[in-house]
DNA sequence: AAATATATTCTACAAAATGTAGAATGTCAA
DNA sequence: TTGACATTCTACATTTTGTAGAATATATTT
């Protein structure tokens, strides 16, 4: 489940490292679907993969014991819901990942960023300006 | 060996994710001696834990087969030199995570980035500003 | 209430990654 | 030849994730 590409292994999931392939789905599909049972979430995923619904509620309670998905009680059944959005969580899990990179080197860092985001999608570099500029004015004002 | 840190769990370990404990710091070893024998590795590790020799020399040749770790024929013995410099591979970790935190959202993940920047070294701010603003010269002499 | 359906929890296994190291084998020098 | 050291093999343990059957609880229907 794991590939090299060149160097390091990756997954062509996001969110690898932080979540699973299946965990990653049951988020998605929390996500796009908002709050839900266990079962309809099984079906959302039985769509597309074959798996059973025992397996979609234990890796559904693994993630509420990561706290990323809250159990609460519905008429029923018992509800799931996302604790973050799939924006929050992105925001948690990139900068996380930054910081940790930073640890390391913060130059390297930001210049492999600035790399990567020109590779990527060079129009952004501006947005990156202005968010930088926007940021400094931020950080004098509550000097 | 993995802890939670808010959502995401993390390591002390910049590569996290890459490399478990024990394979980073028989990198490291390896960075800061340089070229070193299997037994030299082992010798600096043992200063800090308790370890096999056995152990250092199985690692190492995982690492070997994960590329990272280049195995030359000595006069003796095998040493072993580590295929990347610290800093390229760095580079190379880092433009993999970015690339994949900016494959689920670059605008998220350029927002995130200013923010730990700013968090985590506000003079970088400057730096980055100014090699944004070298890349796209450089993008558009080479259009 | 008994039977049936549905929900939830328990328990368990498999595979991969990593840490761990003893046993076996190879090699060279005294 | 006999050590001493090097190298390779083999084998476990643990953690994470995917997987799901068995057991149990709860509700619904007849």
């Amino acid at each position: 489940m794991r590939k090299n590409l060149g160097v390091i292994r990756v997954n062509k999931n996001s969110f690898e490292g932080v979540l699973g392939a299946l965990e990653q789905d049951i988020m998605d599909a929390l996500w796009t679907r908002g709050v839900s049972s266990g079962r309809e979430v099984f079906d959302i995923l039985k769509t597309k993969r074959d798996i059973a619904l025992t397996t979609v509620l234990t890796v559904i309670e693994r993630l509420t014991k990561k706290t990323l998905i809250e159990k609460i009680k519905g008429d029923a059944t018992y509800i799931y819901a996302p604790v973050y959005s799939k924006e929050e969580f992105t925001r948690l899990v990139s900068a996380d990942m930054l910081k940790r990179i930073m640890r390391f080197s913060t130059p390297l860092a930001v210049a492999s960023f600035v790399d990567v985001v020109a590779d990527t999608d060079p129009k952004e570099l501006d947005r990156l300006s202005e968010l930088i500029k926007a940021k400094k004015k931020e950080i004098s004002r509550n000097a």
